[in-house]
DNA sequence: GCATGATGC
DNA sequence: AGCATCATGC
């Protein structure tokens, strides 16, 4: 077949559970090149058969048949070609036992959907209005004159050229950047800048969270059924879009209002199991690295852990300073860092900086090992691989260009990390959903975000619930360190409390 | 349609 | 600084 997830939401939603989904050229095309745009069936049967399927003429009834006989046959072949080269690069595994499976498990998960209080959403959406308007009096107050604050050409204007404020950075197409950074930099000395970050701030969470949710709940579901797109991101994530429930806010007080929409069914409650620091423990097993191995052997608190290797302080020395300094170096690590970016995010000299990296691999020097192997082997063949096999090509890899040359190797070493963490949960997902299933359970699966789980579950399900989530989730992969697994239990998404057990 | 800037992991 | 989606301006 080709793209099945539809089909199979027509199927559940019809009663029928049928088994033994064999193939998706989709998918296949996935697995085979993650990094296009889109993989449509016309661009994989010229790409693969080499052929040209007849031009869509569904006007008619005879039309639409022989087209769709067409897409038939031709997925057919697609399938005897695309599954060769599956194997010929050692994907079937990550085809067939990840893609293809979680195909029906995404089906069934946007077609249980989340519940929100839309009655809320629009109460929030009128003091945020009512905010809105009160902090753009403030923004104009201070500027002297009203303008198009969301411009930021305007923008520019009014603060750099007007009220004369030091222009930090440009942006790519030489405007003056009013980005975050920038604002925050200015704002201790310009209130101004404050109020802008904070209008921002509003205007976002009201226009792209809660003036936008309330018209995607469905008029008979009453729920917010996301689109989960398995074939979008290069590293082998899922995205989700109309609406993104990625993305949802949690870091600010503000955003985390938006967040408490998301609630359970009526009887229900929201279980969130969610991989503890999943990419460093993939970082300690794929690198080896004795001293990260053991501080997730002993369950530590790895920035703080980083912290005392890093700056040489005994436990109770890591102060929240060095604590910071650590993640910032540990997530640096995570994302390819070069001692320009890293300088960047800690506000030293890239001198600095360098004598920072060096120092944590003189500590970690298996980490060191392993970045420099996974760099040597994307340089030899042109991609780099999870633990599963999943493959990503890097054809800027040898780029003339440095800065793109650069941003291919910081994919070499993140793809691996990422890729892996994205086949995990996905395996995970499909071992929770088959259990949930044989054993009864009412709770449905309903969001992933990454390294979370959410559950909708009848509150009596919750405690057996809480133990399998952390069974298939921490079971799914037999690792060098174990992968911890955090569970949580609340009525909304944004007031949730740990759950012991 | 691209640029910018917001949100998440 | 890795990977995404969405709103807005122009």
């Amino acid at each position: 077949g080709y793209y099945l997830k539809p089909l199979q939401a027509s199927l559940i939603r019809a009663g029928i559970q049928p088994k033994g989904w064999a193939f998706d050229a989709m998918l296949a095309g996935y697995v085979l090149q993650s990094g296009r745009s889109s993989y449509p069936l016309p661009d994989l049967v010229q790409d693969y058969l080499g052929e040209r399927l007849p031009t869509e003429d569904t006007t008619g009834e005879s039309g639409l048949a022989a087209y769709t006989c067409a897409e038939a046959a031709a997925c057919l072949r697609l399938e005897q070609v695309m599954s060769q080269q599956v194997a010929a690069m050692s994907c079937a595994d990550v085809l067939y036992r990840i893609e293809v499976p979680l195909s029906e498990v995404l089906a069934r998960m946007e077609l249980a959907g989340v519940a929100v209080d839309v009655a809320y959403l629009h109460q929030l959406s009128d003091v945020l209005e009512a905010l809105l308007r009160a902090k753009e009096s403030e923004v104009y107050t201070l500027a002297g004159e009203p303008f198009n604050i969301a411009s930021p050409k305007q923008l520019g204007q009014i603060l750099f050229e007007k009220l004369k404020l030091p222009v930090g950075k440009k942006t790519r197409t030489g405007a003056y950047s009013t980005d975050a950074e920038v604002l925050e930099q200015l704002a201790a000395e310009y209130p101004i800048c404050r109020s802008i970050l904070e209008y921002r701030e509003l205007s976002k969470l009201k226009s792209t969270y809660a003036d936008v949710l309330p018209r995607l709940v469905h008029p008979s579901t009453g729920r917010i059924h996301t689109s989960f797109n398995q074939t979008v991101a290069a590293t082998g994530r899922l995205s989700s879009s109309e609406p993104n429930l990625q993305n949802i806010p949690i870091r600010s007080e503000a955003g985390r209002q938006i967040r408490r929409a998301f609630v359970a069914a009526p009887g229900n409650r929201l279980l969130s199991a969610d991989y503890s620091q999943i990419e460093l423990r993939l970082l300690a097993h794929v690198s080896g690295d004795e001293r990260l191995l053991q501080a997730f052997a002993d369950d530590r608190d790895i920035h703080a852990a980083t912290a005392m290797l890093l700056f040489g302080v005994p436990e109770e020395g890591v102060t929240p300073e060095l604590r910071r300094k650590a993640k910032t170096v540990n997530f640096a690590v995570l994302y390819g860092m070069s001692d320009y970016g890293l300088s960047l995010e800690l506000g030293m000299s890239v001198g600095e900086a360098h004598a920072f990296i060096e120092n944590y691999f003189r500590q970690l020097p298996g980490v060191r090992r392993y970045l420099e192997e996974t760099l040597a082997f994307a340089r030899q063949h042109g991609y780099v691989t999870t633990l599963y096999g999943r493959r990503r090509y890097l054809p800027e890899i040898h780029h003339a260009n440095r800065n793109v040359r650069q941003a291919a190797e910081r994919a070499a070493i993140n793809s691996p990390l990422q890729g892996t963490a994205a086949d995990i949960i996905k395996l995970a997902m499909i071992d929770l959903d088959r259990r949930l299933r044989q054993e009864g359970y009412r709770a449905r699966m309903v969001l992933q975000v990454h390294d979370e789980l959410v559950l909708d579950a009848p509150a009596e399900e919750v405690p057996a619930l809480a133990e399998l989530a952390r069974e298939c989730m921490s079971g799914v992969a037999r690792l060098r360190v174990p992968l911890k697994v955090d569970v949580e239990v609340g009525d909304n998404w944004a007031e949730m409390e740990k759950f012991m057990g």
